[in-house]
DNA sequence: TAGGCCATCTGGTCCT
DNA sequence: AGGACCAGATGGCCTA
């Protein structure tokens, strides 16, 4: 239950380990693949054979021609497997990037989210994170009604680093929380601005075999500062209304409302 | 032991 | 042609 699985499984594992796997790998697939191999081998050689021109059928030169072409083609494999090795652990990495910043608690003792369970809780909280920022955004538009000029783009003395996208960019060219990812405050900004999502807790179905513990925000989480700018190029859309088909969601989005209250 | 999750290999397809 | 992407297959590890 230990859920400290970069200690018994990697989603990366170091380069020796790949290394090592793949050629034991290898060497286990070598002896049942070969045939299949062989077969590949055989017929691009062939087929590179009668491609140059050089029909030597049964001779010698056929054979080193088609050895040389099956080390090729080991060669090509295994850089293409290289490839798709290197491919699928820059994904992983990309996946427990996005494991940081979710709202669920790191450590040894938790165990590592699976990647649908990451990327589900990843679209919950964001569609969370909509429904609040609309949420905030009409409730600073009853508060400050039509004054609401004093608070905006980069009027507020704590915007500097949420809305750096504004100062820097006055023709909004960067939306403000998407420079929040390259510079913002704490998540303690967002715990005082949403007190109730510190404790939320992910019922997702697919987290059932986790002890379930309280959500805290990642400490790679960031998140702008200050009041939401309520102009027009920050009104953001509402959320679209995609059916949520996963308990978990539904469940997550209940509690969503909660939160709200 | 079954099922879930994962890494890796592999062949196919599409793109540059 | 080479690389990126994708999906299926396979086998290992872990947990209930």
């Amino acid at each position: 239950m230990n859920s400290d699985s970069s200690s018994s499984r990697a989603s990366s594992p170091d380069m020796d380990g790949i290394y090592l796997r793949e050629h034991q790998l290898q060497d286990a697939r070598l002896n049942s693949v070969s045939s299949t191999q062989s077969e590949l081998a055989q017929k691009m050689s062939t087929e590179h054979v009668s491609r140059s021109g050089e029909k030597t059928p049964a001779g010698t030169k056929y054979k080193l021609k088609k050895q040389v072409t099956e080390q090729e083609i080991q060669q090509l494999r295994l850089k293409i497997n290289g490839r798709e090795r290197k491919r699928m652990h820059d994904l992983n990495l990309a996946m427990d990037g996005l494991r940081e910043v979710m709202p669920y608690a790191h450590g040894p003792s938790v165990r590592k989210l699976s990647k649908i369970a990451t990327l589900l809780l990843a679209r919950n909280y964001i569609l969370m994170l909509t429904s609040s920022l609309d949420e905030m955004k009409r409730l600073v538009g009853e508060i400050y009604g039509g004054h609401h000029s004093a608070f905006h783009c980069g009027s507020v003395g704590h915007a500097g680093a949420g809305h750096a996208g504004h100062t820097a960019n006055p023709g909004h060219q960067v939306h403000p929380l998407l420079g929040s990812a390259l510079s913002s405050t704490t998540s303690s900004t967002l715990s005082t601005t949403l007190p109730g999502l510190t404790s939320i807790r992910a019922p997702h179905s697919l987290l059932k075999s986790t002890p379930t513990p309280p959500l805290q925000l990642g400490t790679g989480f960031q998140h702008w500062a200050g009041l939401p700018c309520p102009c027009t190029i920050c009104q953001v859309p509402p959320p679209p209304h995609i059916p949520i088909t996963s308990t978990g969601l539904t469940r997550l989005s209940t509690e969503n409302k909660d939160v709200m209250k």
